[in-house]
DNA sequence: AGGCGATTATATCGCCGCGATACATCGATT
DNA sequence: AATCGATGTATCGCGGCGATATAATCGCCT
């Protein structure tokens, strides 16, 4: 959800393009890339939805010197639709492309969906998991020495991000105990 | 490169779409998932491209009461292609979608473009490990706890894989040395 | 015998994100 | 003076995905 992570960082301040993909990278720099091919067209398509809008013209003689740049905020719209996306627990917040954006803003995030977004997550890599050791421990038809290491690598790294998150969710529990 | 997937399994044999996918599930299952989607579409423009065929009608009387399925299997000019994406050790070879695939086929991969792309691969996670160690220690602007954790993870997952990769490209020189 | 869900099987649709590319201006290095 | 790298906006085609349609067969329960 580019969507999502675009309108979190105009949540802070207003910006421009460019600006919007650099943090975007600073922020996420480990997983998604997020090229100008996609950012250019998803704020036409926010443009359209109403959900931001640019700046006043803003020729000012002080920040004159740059080239032209079209700096977006938020509308009320804008926010509200934020504030949805925040609330929302559903499926397409664990999987491995939108779980670190989501991660990113979780700080805004009310403290029931951070649980159950951090719950959904352990068991979509747990799932995984399980898939990998079965196909290791798995008798009969040998694998590839290749194949099998790759799954190796795959359930040592799923086992490390399974006790991960374990810490995070019971670091959430017990800030919602205290 | 689904492509080169798709290629590498009809390779060992002819098959049909359906199994094709469960084939490259379950050798890539942690990793990528390939769609139908995906599949079938790809199956159109290798056979467009001459690279694969549909096998003769085969109504046999054997495998009837299964349901209507298209046989594919590789031409010359398929096998051809195979070859040369086996020994293909290009920037495209190292980065998160393929390197999963080219992995998987790596015991039918020319020894030295092992190496090349395994190091390649370092390469790359390294400079992605490079990327979060920065931003970790970076003083200045203190970072959102659940970013940091996000970083954290990130940083240590880098690190493993760069280990692992190590021993990969160890056992690769030690074969080479015997 | 009958029904019903799971599996086997092919196929398409629209969307979304990516990489490559183009273009233009600015500051710094050489 | 020239060139390079960053800043900045933008588009194009392609490849992959998720959802969906369709349909036949298999195994299971009753």
């Amino acid at each position: 959800m580019f969507e999502f992570a675009l309108l979190g960082l105009l949540h802070e301040a207003p910006m421009h393009g460019y600006e919007l993909r650099k943090r975007l990278h600073d922020l996420l720099g480990a997983f998604r890339a997020f090229s100008y091919g996609s950012l250019y067209p998803t704020l036409r398509r926010l443009q359209r939805a109403g959900l931001i809008v640019e700046e006043g013209p803003e020729e000012s003689a002080l920040s004159w010197g740059r080239r032209a740049r079209k700096v977006y905020k938020l509308t009320p719209e804008g926010k509200e639709r934020f504030a949805e996306l925040l609330a929302d627990a559903g499926p397409q917040t664990w999987d491995d492309d939108s779980f670190g954006v989501h991660l990113a803003f979780f700080s805004r995030t009310p403290a029931d969906v951070r649980i159950r977004i951090l719950e959904g997550r352990r068991r979509c890599v747990e799932e995984r998991r399980e898939g990998l050791r079965e196909r290791l421990t798995r008798t009969g038809e040998q694998i590839d020495r290749y194949t099998r290491e790759l799954h190796r690598q795959g359930l040592e790294s799923t086992e490390r991000e399974v006790r991960w998150l374990n810490e995070l969710i019971a670091h959430e529990q017990s800030e919602r105990d205290e």
